[in-house]
Formats: C-alpha cells, sequence, structure tokens
DNA sequence: CATCGAACCAACC
DNA sequence: GGTTGGTTCGATG
C-alpha cells in the first residue's frame, strides 16, 4: 500500500519516484555521522521494495546533500556507489569513524535501523 | 556459508 | 517491449 501525496491545488495521486526520493533524502540525513542505515530499512519505512531504494539513490541529483554513501547493504557489506567506486565509499565511512571488519563489511554495531532513529 | 527465486518502479537500449 | 539496477528475505543444503 503506496503513500499518497497530494499537491498543492494538485488532486492526491499515487506517490512516485521524486516523492519518494524527498523521503529517503530527509531520512538519510536523520543517520548521524559515524552510523549506516541500510536500504530495507528505508524501505520498510516507505512501504517499498527495497529495490526501489537502491534506484533512488541512483538517481539522486546531489550526493553531496544528501550523503548516499551512509546507505549499505543488510549484511554490512557496502553495497554500489555511483560516484567514484566502493573504494571511496569506504574512505569516506572510515574517516566518519565507522569500523570496518577484516571482510571489508561493516561492523553490525554502527549499522542503525531508521525506525530507531525516530523512535 | 552459498544458491534460488520473488517483489517493485524508473531508466535504458 | 525486454532487461537492468547501489537489494532484501526466507527457504534449502
Amino acid at each position: 500500500m503506496p503513500l499518497l501525496v497530494s499537491g498543492e491545488g494538485e488532486a492526491p495521486r499515487r506517490a512516485s519516484f521524486p516523492d519518494y526520493l524527498e523521503a529517503v533524502k530527509a531520512i538519510v540525513s536523520l543517520v548521524p555521522p559515524g552510523r549506516v542505515t541500510t536500504y530495507g530499512s528505508i524501505a520498510r519505512l516507505l512501504g517499498v521494495s527495497p529495490r526501489l531504494v537502491g534506484a533512488l539513490l541512483k538517481a539522486n541529483d546531489e550526493p553531496i546533500v544528501v550523503p548516499c554513501h551512509r546507505v549499505v547493504r543488510s549484511n554490512g557489506e557496502l553495497g554500489g556507489y555511483s560516484m567514484g567506486g566502493p573504494g571511496v565509499k569506504r574512505r569516506l565511512l572510515e574517516l566518519e569513524g565507522v569500523g570496518f571488519d577484516e571482510e571489508g563489511r561493516v561492523r553490525r554495531e554502527y549499522i542503525v535501523d531508521v525506525a530507531d532513529l525516530i523512535a
């Protein structure tokens, strides 16, 4: 059951890409530095498929204002990164204080669910 | 731990 | 009009 949004003076319509993009931006910016969240976590909150979240972040216009590097896979692997490759992504996270294990995965204790951030 | 399949929407060819 | 993506999750061996 997807979200419903209403533009000003416009009939309510089914939320679509740009709308979800806004939501994701807001959510990602809630994640504090030194912590990471997952695609699935966001997806559940918005009621969409995790795949869509990936597509959203890829379509993200401004990676600077929306730190998409703070979103990783649920098993701790980095996932992809459109700009600069995974190496850059890992460096950024390390810079923020996120810990990695020998396998190159984010340690569990650094991963938070967005649900927790709201609660 | 590794593999398989299904769910979902826009972009791309 | 078909394939692909920054994926996930449960089931199975």
